[in-house]
RNA sequence: GGAGAGAUGGCCGAGUAGGUCGAAGGCGGUCGCCUGCUAAGCGAUUACACGGGCUUAAACUCGUGUCGCGGGUUCGAAUCCCGCUCUCUCCGCCA
């Protein structure tokens, strides 16, 4: 949520970042309305203030046993008034709420204009696809024939979209979970194991809710949803607090499993491990002093980027330009890994500074000094790494011929085996 | 799930036969004084949001709102009424 303040003092610019996001929202309804609320704030207000006034003198006449008929007469009609204004007031006031909940965050300086993913530029690249001389398989392929993914029972029990994982597969993926978690911990990161379950305020406060609802599992009877990602539990959990300056910056890890209808992407990746509504994630969140965001966003991506060196799997970043950032998002790195049966680089995880944004919306402030008024703080999340396309990009990258799976030198003590092999 | 108790400022804790209470007192914090150092002591200060005025801005100043959240009664609500949320205790159930 962008402040109403700025926007008041800065429309036109605010204007010109909403444009460039090819976001389709004019402000000078919103303006008016700001205008209007401000009218009726003062009268309302100055009718308050008699009010206040005229009730202290009811109070003084009344102990002195004087008539006081009149002036409560006289507050009956202001009440009366106030009520009206109040009304209208609240009115003009979720409207403008509701205008403001739907605009999304403005786009930082260094973020290339442009309108769509082809316009994203690459930031480097990191090692080269190992060389092959078979046709790789894809995951799905390899998981099936080494009977360590079930797509078919998966969707027998739920449905489309819901895998399970057998064996050494199952292993794999929490091995991966556990090396991460290991890892982003001995680099400063403190673990959090959050619910899966929240409330409507938590994703109002990371900009999940209003606008992107049909996005989400909501559980039917109740106001709670399933999370898309960690990052609603973990960068909620300071909402609507002051934190002492001393505190930041605050570096959390936290693995969850993650939720998503995703009713748009219907058609997309409808095979494999890549689109799930259910998959795991452990994603890193920082809470930091707006003057640190853009430093921590480099090391946050870096950090991210640690763990497919660990694992050697080749990778890419880009920087998502402006036509293809995420609602919340300032700046956004993307992350990309190699999967050698799609011959090229898919999205593995997602790393965004979204400045005051979703400190505006949640409620997450700091004081730089104890004397000094409260501040937002920047928060700034990633994905470290999304398992399930690890899963796929160790199995495409570490298949031979044959069709078993050379387990990456980082993973073995946490899976036991060298390769993975038929059972 | 059933029964009961509670929710006040950073923390503890007063305040309910409605009236000058944004809220006593204590602790903590900040600033100043004092003091070989430390400890102790003395004085002052110490919520947040929104809006008006002033201003380049801040500071300042005035006003409004906020005593879990939302509504109601009233000239006036921390105090009365209704709904909700959360916490605690006991019972039941349960991994």
């Amino acid at each position: 949520m962008l402040d109403i303040k700025f926007v008041r003092a800065n429309p036109a610019l605010v204007q010109e970042a909403l444009d460039k996001r090819g976001a389709k929202i004019s402000l000078d309804d919103f303006l008016a309305m700001d205008q209007k609320r401000r009218a009726i704030l003062v009268e309302v207000e100055g009718l308050k203030a008699e009010r206040n006034r005229v009730s202290q003198e009811i109070a003084r006449l009344k102990k002195a046993k004087e008539d006081a008929e009149n002036l409560v007469v006289e507050m009956r009609a202001v009440g009366d008034r106030i009520k009206v204004l109040d009304e209208e007031l609240a009115a003009i006031e979720g409207e403008m709420e509701n205008v403001l909940y739907y605009i999304p965050n403005i786009p930082h300086a260094s973020v290339p204009v442009g309108v769509s993913e082809a316009d994203n530029p690459v930031v480097r690249t990191w090692g080269t696809p190992k060389p092959m001389d078979f046709t790789p398989k894809p995951h799905w392929d390899l998981g099936e024939s080494l009977d360590i993914l079930d797509f078919q029972r998966g969707a027998k029990i739920t449905g489309a979209r819901f895998t399970i994982y057998k064996g050494l597969g199952a292993r794999l993926e929490r091995s991966i979970i556990n090396l991460m978690l290991n890892t982003h911990t001995d680099r400063g990161y403190r673990e959090i194991l959050p619910p899966f379950i929240v409330n409507r305020q938590s994703m109002m406060g990371t900009g999940q809710l209003p606008k992107f609802a049909e996005d989400m599992f909501g559980i039917s009877g109740t106001e709670y949803f399933l999370i898309p990602t960690a990052e609603v539990p973990v960068t909620n959990m300071y909402g609507s607090e002051i934190l002492d300056g001393d505190q930041l910056p605050i570096h959390h890890c936290a693995y969850s499993a993650c939720f998503r209808a995703e009713a748009g992407a219907a058609g997309r990746d409808t095979r494999g491990l890549i689109r799930q509504h259910q998959f795991n994630k452990v994603e890193l969140v920082k809470f930091t002093k707006p003057e640190d965001s853009y430093a921590e966003l480099e090391k946050l991506t870096a950090d991210a980027e640690h763990i497919l060196q660990l694992l050697e799997l080749p990778y890419r970043v880009i920087t998502l330009c402006t036509g293809d950032m995420g609602f919340s998002s300032a700046k956004t790195y993307d992350i990309e890994v190699w999967l050698p049966s799609f011959e090229t680089y898919r999205e593995i995880s997602s790393c965004s500074n979204f400045e005051d944004f979703q400190a505006r919306r949640a409620g997450i402030r700091y004081r730089s000094n104890p004397k000094a008024k409260p501040e937002f703080v920047h928060t700034l999340n990633g994905s470290g790494l999304a398992i399930g396309r690890t899963v796929a990009a160790v199995l495409e990258n570490y298949q031979q011929a044959d069709g078993s799976v050379i387990v990456p030198e980082a993973l073995r003590p946490y899976m036991g085996v060298d390769v993975i092999r038929p059972e």
